[in-house]
DNA sequence: CGCTGGGTTGAGGGGGCTCAAAAGTGGTGG
DNA sequence: CCACCACTTTTGAGCCCCCTCAACCCAGCG
């Protein structure tokens, strides 16, 4: 199977020494257990992980056991970079379903940043779309109304895992609970429940085992309250790239 | 006056080049009015920006015209680095009061990587130090009560505000409004003033025409859900830089 | 077949919203 | 110095979205 570096060669395509270097770095890879943690708060900071196969979780933790999943990660994302700058982990990382995962050590990035510039870039640039992601996501838990999350987020998914090459025909996998999917959008199990079954019976998606279908994109579009969220930025290299002086 | 370099020589002390570098960078700085925009949503991303003086904030606009403000950024603090990986800004920035910023162009980033990677790192590792924070963010407005976010708000900002030299005893400027402290925290401007006043109220903090006073921050530690923020990461390019292989 | 985890549904309550208006506060010009 | 204005803060009343608690159902599995 081809990896899945379509979130790295995004803003600069890789050379072939880079490419190399890249496929260097999958050598060990380890199997993680539905259910199971890949590192959780608080443990020392050693590297970053590149999520090969399967869904994974970021989330956070409140002192009363309230949890904020803050992103469900797909297969090409990197994992773990916020707490880069921290010396103990600031998120839990977990398994969404049966995963692999292959891990990144500091020092990689360090030498990376000395010797790979434009790979470096490229990282760099890719963590950015993860936090204009992650202010799009706040702006659905902060200003819209159950309905409108849950049709934002499956949008959003939808978008990320075609881009990943695993959704056809708007049909793919959803192998998350409501619980875990409440933890996502800030809502109760409950209430998710609901407005995933109201939404069923607009008639824009079809719900079945583990599977969900879009019908209605259109529809879908409507329902949701935030604008499509793509400026793509393609050409990101080019423009950082031109050797102008300081 | 000093710059406000404490966010960038956090990660990665200078050395006297970069140091020099970095002075260089803030020859033509601008002003702006209190609530002028410095960047909408939807315009051309030439640069980022490097706020000198007051406070700003980053804000994202839903098609019905709610807002999110997603952060609030003090002196110090580099605005519109998100929307880097984009070839139109995803993100509004705006002065929340008279501000000072200069300007840093694309360009200069590109070239930063490619001579400066010590420099580089710093300014990554910052943003991704910015990540966890707007990560803690979504977890007060997903998982928490107004109570806790307001007092968890507070406490973040007072530790900022800290770092950046502008609080003394735990007194402080508090210079915007209850609108968009609610646009900010994902409630209502009526909801931000009874929360607010009853917070007043617990004597945990005093407030007056535009500062604020804290005067309990145990309790105020109390109120809030979430857990002291702080892994600190001082340590990161030590972590970073030792020269094992690959 | 019983057990367990997840999905579904009902009833009731409360936190936070909306609408509305009054009471500061500061800025501006006469 | 005062009158007026726009903006902000404060307060009240009513209601609704979403939460909690509590069943019950369903599928997979040992």
């Amino acid at each position: 199977m081809q990896p899945p570096f379509h979130r790295l060669v995004e803003f600069v395509p890789l050379s072939a020494e880079e490419a190399e270097m890249a496929r260097g770095w999958l050598v060990d890879s380890r199997r993680i257990a539905r259910g199971k943690p890949i590192r959780q708060e608080g443990e020392p900071v050693k590297g970053v992980f590149f999520l090969l196969d399967g869904w994974a979780g970021s989330s956070l933790l409140l002192r009363d056991g309230r949890r904020q999943i803050v992103k469900v990660h797909l297969p090409g994302d990197m994992l773990g970079f916020p707490s880069l700058a921290l010396s103990h982990a600031g998120e839990t990382l977990e398994a969404l379903t049966d995963a692999t995962i292959c891990s990144f050590p500091n020092a990689a990035i360090g030498r990376m940043f000395r010797e790979l510039p434009r790979l470096a870039m490229a990282l760099f640039l890719s963590t950015q779309k993860e936090r204009v992601a992650l202010m799009q996501k706040l702006s659905w838990v902060g200003a819209t109304s159950a309905m409108e999350r849950l049709t934002a987020f499956l949008l959003d998914l939808h978008h990320r895992l075609q881009a990943a090459g695993l959704a056809q025909a708007g049909c793919f996998d959803f192998p998350i609970t409501q619980q875990q999917l409440g933890e996502l959008l800030g809502m109760s199990t409950v209430h998710i429940n609901r407005t995933f079954k109201s939404l069923d019976e607009t008639g824009c998606i079809s719900r079945g085992r583990g599977r969900i279908e879009v019908l209605d994109f259109a529809g879908l579009q409507r329902l949701a309250a935030s604008f499509p969220p793509d400026f793509a930025g393609h050409d990101a290299w080019a423009r950082l790239d031109n050797s102008s002086r300081f």
